[in-house]
DNA sequence: TTGATATTCAATAGAATAATTGAATGATTG
DNA sequence: CAATCATTCAATTATTCTATTGAATATCAA
């Protein structure tokens, strides 16, 4: 009887564990994650995630599909498109977690960092703690230099709107007797890098914020998010 | 050159993306889950995590040295054992935030706790919040269900150890005039309900806590920790 | 040294996963 | 209703992963 009792434990563990790995086995490949990724971001349609990931298309939607049969994303349609996001806060608190996994434990990732973004030795980044000191005591104008898009979709609260590829031609619009925080995806995207870089080039005191949208949010800070049960709607 | 810089631009997250997904695919078996969640208890040798999971010694030890790949694990030798341990309290983090996906959208998994533990309907599992309370004002006793060694790795500050195994040997020494907290591994484990329902059935008034170790030192809260230089030692 | 013990290694077969291609579906627009 | 477009499906192949077995290695104790 005790035997038995064992026995079926082992049964609903095994259920369990079982379970959780359908979770596990979405998070095995690298194309998933990137697109995890860029679902933190905002929401996205099949096509525009195949042109940001270069894949093809039939490639991301059975990987998609993967995801979603993992419950990590949602899909609806819009229009004549099928627009996935992720199924909640908490899948993007898990990617949070893996990629945090990866930073404290994986050598191999500083060392793409020093090859690929040697310039980030010149300037630090600033924590979320520091560029809040220097935005609400009115030293610094922020700006989210991602795709029009993902700003509509989420963004901070005071940040204003200037994707790295028009920076060139609205240098004029900005201050020069203030500090300029950039912010892009998060820590492993590199617009931030290159508004930081041009900016500074021109003369402008220029910083990146070490994060994105994401962890501002994980960290418990509000955001300017888009209505969506307006964006679903048309 | 523009192009060129996108295409360089791509291996950088190709690479990025790969060095993740090392961990993404650690993630992706049932037995390697039940491994890290065996571990975020406390350190382990191959034998003992071979019985706990009635796999084949030679099995676990591959799946350590997997995770042990991905970073997600350490390993020690003491006497003629190699002792396993989680990588860092990251690992456990991760751990829980993928349990608790799981949790947020597989409506399995919830299935798996009603079909099989069925029992947990009758009475309330207690929070962290609520537990506190009890214990702060002195209205409440607490005990550590689990084998002896994990408490001895790590418990909860005011806990007593009284494995469920020689519980009913110790029902004498308990008090009748104040309210029984018992915990174990966590919310999947069964111990704290069997010792509720022993507790209960000699006239306790006994709660099941509803959290583990792992999320209690997730919550920020103190542990009673073992001084791992003394362990490593022999 | 020898023997016992804990763990890992190596080889294998079977299962699951991945990418690719082209065709099919299904909704929307004209 | 036909045409268009976004997405999915189906079938194939190559690859990777998993579990099992028995042998090999390494450490400790006698």
């Amino acid at each position: 009887m005790e035997y038995q009792r064992s026995e079926s434990k082992r049964a609903f563990k095994d259920q369990l564990y079982e379970q959780l790995a359908r979770i596990g086995k979405a998070l095995a490949s690298p194309h998933r994650l990137e697109l995890l990724d860029l679902l933190a971001q905002s929401e996205r349609s099949v096509e525009e995630l195949a042109r940001e990931t270069t894949l093809p298309v039939a490639t991301v939607s059975q990987h998609l599909q993967i995801l979603h049969a993992a419950r990590l994303v949602d899909v609806r349609r819009r229009g004549r498109h099928r627009r996935y996001r992720l199924a909640s806060g908490e899948v993007a608190r898990l990617w949070l977690a893996l990629r945090r996994t990866g930073e404290a434990h994986l050598a191999e990732l500083e060392q793409l960092v020093t090859t690929w973004l040697p310039e980030r030795r010149h300037w630090p980044a600033l924590s979320i703690d520091a560029a809040l000191e220097l935005l609400n005591t009115g030293r610094a104008l922020l700006l989210d230099v991602r795709p029009r898009d993902e700003y509509a979709s989420a963004h901070l609260p005071q940040a204003r709107s200037l994707p790295v590829a028009e920076l060139a031609t609205h240098l004029s619009e900005l201050p020069r007797d203030c500090e300029i925080i950039a912010y892009c995806r998060g820590p492993y995207c590199v617009f931030a890098d290159e508004a930081v870089a041009l900016l500074r080039a021109h003369g402008f005191r220029a910083w990146r914020l070490e994060v994105g949208v994401p962890e501002w949010q994980e960290r418990g800070l509000p955001l300017i998010e888009e209505r969506s049960d307006f964006s679903w709607q048309v």
